[in-house]
DNA sequence: ACAAACGTTACGATATTTGAAATATATAGG
DNA sequence: CCTATATATTTCAAATATCGTAACGTTTGT
């Protein structure tokens, strides 16, 4: 414990990231825009449609501003209104994920070995690449009714709170790992430390035993193992991920039987050269 | 023939949709949040990295412009840059689509019918949804590797030209489908000519028989038939389709086989209540 | 029927965005 | 290797697009 926090902090520990930057308005960036996109971001899982007034207050905005921007985002074509008038996302908004999907084709490969790890789970197993400073679910294969979220592409999670992130971290090296825990500790403060030994841990052993295990860390009721699997030619870092629910995760099996079955499914799927291997297997 | 014309005229004849909008810069609306997400839409199946300039090129604007907006999208997590600068989609922009993708919860409750259509097509089979004056595709089952392009949610196609979209279009009523049909006659003049008298067809034909056919009006190479479901609770039009190569295409199955296998499981799923039946039914 | 909350439009002040020009960096060609 | 061309970013002043106030019309609820 003490030995993993001394890592961590090896790694990530004085210092501001960014000296004064991300809360001051950036007068080098196009805040309408960025409030178009808040707008389009507010919505989730629970949130399936909000009113001009609601948008409003969350984003603090007057509501004549978010009446034109809504405007826009309708006639754009990624909004669109209930009989009420309130706003929903409209279809559209899939086309501009289209392009990063077709562009995963390799992800078409691991269906195979993904169902078998679902099924030896008696879980879902999940498919997830790093952006900025989050993990997102590019694809998953199981039982999706078992869970209190639904599965799908476009998940986002915290790296450091999950499994997914952590295997994730782990194909990180050098300056890139310590840039990214400083930014994660600089935008999460507390959460950062209540996880830094765990997150430290799953690292190293996602680098030496090839995968991790994360016991409700990130959604309570789910126990989460990770593995790393490598870098796509165009830079995305790529890890498996599979979760069941935790009444039917017994720790022995799970550390000592599904674990390593991970670890060695990510080796073969290295075998393939779909991946760059991670620096500490080269 | 004839006939035909002379229904979708009586439709859609006469008459400017938008007696001067949609050309001119309205006033209402935010171009700075416009010229942003149609950075995002630029990217595609086939070009999946831009540079500045070209950006700039394509749009019609001020490289300093777009250096601005593309470093605002970068800050928002949706773009990312390569080792050369040029910019590219980050996997965040799935983040956006996710709250769609959950809302769909009913698509799960397809995935037996379509396995079997696609199945029995030896091609694939797909759903899609209206989103303004396209189809937008939510899902899809089937072997991906036999077709030109990648079957993935988010591709969007138009209404007027293929089989998903005439029968998405099969489902509008009245008034809401004179609008349709004059607003895209407005958008694709030539287009809409040209495929004017089989979209007639089609529409007729869905409302008759259940199912329309299209002999590559769409993609060259792929002949389709599509099925109308009906309109989901919170108001987004369904419709099944599916995909084959056209050589493995025999007209006389298509028509006599295929289609009306495929009327009858659009049948067998409107049983199950999770659509409004659309008018022409009840 | 009235009050309160909401959504949209108009309009003037102003803050944000824009494009030109300059700088810096990269790429290609001779 | 150097020059020439193309590209990306920054600065800055001008301009204009955006914002918030206020007013209006609607809806909702008491």
């Amino acid at each position: 414990m003490t030995d993993s926090k001394t890592i961590l902090n090896q790694w990530a520990d004085e210092g501001e990231v960014e000296p004064e930057a991300s809360y001051a308005v950036d007068h080098a960036l196009s805040s309408t825009l960025m409030r178009g996109l808040e707008i389009l971001a507010l919505f989730n899982d629970s949130v399936d449609r909000l009113s001009n007034a609601e948008i409003a207050r969350q984003l603090g905005l007057n509501r004549a501003t978010v009446s034109r921007l809504c405007k826009t985002l309708i006639h754009m074509g990624y909004l669109r209104r209930d009989p009420k008038g309130q706003f929903l996302l409209a279809p559209r908004i899939l086309a501009l994920s289209y392009p990063v999907l077709s562009a995963t084709r390799w992800r078409h490969q691991l269906v195979g070995p993904m169902r078998e790890i679902a099924e030896m789970s008696s879980g879902n197993c999940t498919l997830a690449v790093i952006s900025g400073d989050q993990f997102v679910q590019v694809y998953s294969v199981g039982n999706p009714t078992s869970f209190p979220h639904v599965p799908e592409p476009g998940i986002t999670g915290p790296l450091h709170r999950s499994a997914s992130g952590r295997a994730l971290l782990s194909l990180l090296e050098g300056q890139d790992l310590y840039d990214m825990l400083a930014n994660l500790r600089h935008n999460f403060p507390d959460e950062f430390e209540e996880h830094s030994s765990l997150t430290a841990d799953a690292i190293t052993r996602c680098r030496t035993e090839g995968f991790c295990a994360s016991y409700g860390d990130w959604r309570p009721n789910i126990v989460a193992l990770g593995t790393p699997l490598g870098k796509t030619s165009d830079g995305l870092y790529v890890a498996l991920a599979c979760g069941l629910p935790r009444f039917s995760a017994r720790e022995d099996y799970v550390e000592n039987d599904l674990g390593p079955r991970m670890a060695k499914a990510a080796d073969s799927i290295r075998m393939t050269g779909l991946f760059e291997s991670p620096f500490f297997l080269k």
